[in-house]
RNA sequence: GGAGGAGUUCCCGAGUGGCCAAAGGGGGCAGACUGUAAAUCUGUUGCGUCUCGCUUCGGUGGUUCGAAUCCACCCUCCUCCA
């Protein structure tokens, strides 16, 4: 259940409640593929840590260690020890990213496992099933994420072939939350928006998913290849055509800035790979821009991360030491930089919440939007 | 004292007459990463006035049109014998 609380021109502060709790919007999804955030993050540190909801992919845990397991297991809440607000992303990312290893036709999509190579089926039947048994409180769409530049012609075909299984979709998950034992009845399902960077498809699409009448809507098929400027035109032109009493989930994206960007725009939910993967690398965010941690010029630097952080991390340890640990390989190095990437995104959030409560956030992104992707 | 083996660019290590400023690692330096096949991947790593020149393969001298590679002597290290 979503509720609007303000709107400042386009962007919303708004109020997400599922089975696991309620979720103040906007709102950047800390992602854990495989049920764990890269860099060895556990759950409980993810509250610390200030998320408010994981992300998790049905995909992977599909194919390891499989979600019959883990719904034997009592659901992936139980399974990863997370009591809080779950989505499950569908597989449909994979459709893009495992682009060598599959094949797609109208019932679905053949992977070869990246694990092993063994044939792997997914159609929107089988993904809501997955999503089903890990018991997420919202299960998206099973939709192909299309890259950006593809020919009209394909993205026209490909848009009303995801159409046709987000009305699969939505049939096959308001079968499962019937059946009496199901892990988390009272999971939603988003639908996906697609159509690559042509206008018309894109709103063709919107259009047609709207009247589905689903929890939330998501627009997909973003940052795969295009530019900023045509994403966010992207997001100008799909976002008119949304529910607006329904939350707005731009998938996958993205920088600071890019989010600020969305928010906008009117986005409610976000959720990247960036700021784990990131901070893995020695890429760090901080509130006057983005630092390599892993460069010379910290080598001897006592200060923290970032002095305006009041992250574990700034609270004790220096630019040199996690530098030191990132060079030395140490994983406590991955796991600073990580924890400190996280806690900024879920502060970021915070301040965006904050500065839209006080009609302040037009202000707030004409000083920080550019300013956080510099690389200082 | 005798016999054998080895010394290569920051490190390890390949190369035994020209295609060698010298393979491959490592380390260093830098870059990429947007619903995670990613603790990954890429570039670079003697100097310069940089499609060419200079210096470099323990040292010195020599052979040769041409030497890291062949010869002589020297230095250092390792193994075995006394």
């Amino acid at each position: 259940m979503f509720k609007v609380i303000k709107i400042e021109r386009h962007a919303r502060r708004g109020e997400f409640t599922c089975p696991h709790g309620t979720v103040q919007t906007p709102v950047f999804m800390n992602v854990g593929t495989q049920g764990a955030i890269k860099g060895g993050i556990t759950a409980p540190e993810l509250k610390e840590l200030g998320c408010q909801i994981e992300l998790s992919n049905t995909y992977h845990l599909h194919v390891r260690p499989g979600d019959e397991l883990i719904r034997r297991q009592g659901g992936l809440h139980k399974f990863m020890c997370w009591d809080g607000p779950m989505l499950t992303d569908s597989g449909g990312f994979q459709i893009f990213s495992l682009a060598e290893l599959r094949k797609i036709k109208e019932e679905g999509v053949s992977f070869n496992s990246h694990i092993d190579g063994h044939k792997i089926f997914m159609g929107p039947e089988e993904s809501m099933r997955i999503q089903s048994n890990l018991g997420s409180d919202i299960a998206m769409a099973f939709d192909e994420c299309v890259k950006i530049p593809s020919p009209y012609e394909y993205c026209d075909k490909s848009c009303d072939r995801t159409y046709r299984w987000l009305v699969r979709c939505k049939a096959e998950l308001s079968r499962l939350n019937s059946l009496p034992d199901t892990v988390n009845p009272g999971q939603v399902l988003f639908g996906i928006n697609q159509g690559a960077v042509y206008p018309e498809l894109r709103v063709r699409h919107m259009k047609q998913i709207a009247e589905l009448e689903l929890e939330g809507y998501a627009i997909g098929g973003l940052a795969v290849g295009e530019s900023h400027q045509e994403m966010y035109d992207t997001i100008e032109l799909v976002e008119e055509h949304m529910p607006k009493d329904k939350p707005r989930y731009l998938m996958g994206v993205g920088t600071p800035s890019n989010i600020i960007e969305g928010v906008s725009r009117g986005v409610d939910f976000f959720d990247c790979v960036m700021p784990s993967r990131d901070g893995r690398h020695g890429h760090l965010f901080t509130w006057d821009g983005i630092i390599n941690i892993n460069n010379q010029k910290y080598a001897e630097d006592d200060g923290p991360v970032d002095p305006h952080c009041d992250c574990p991390v700034c609270r004790s340890f220096s630019r040199a030491y996690i530098r030191h640990l990132l060079k030395a390989g140490e994983i406590l190095g991955l796991r600073f930089g990580v924890i400190h990437n996280l806690y900024f995104y879920n502060k970021l959030m915070d301040r965006i919440r904050f500065e839209l409560d006080n009609d302040t956030f037009a202000d707030f992104r004409k000083e920080y939007s550019e300013k956080l992707g510099r690389r200082i």
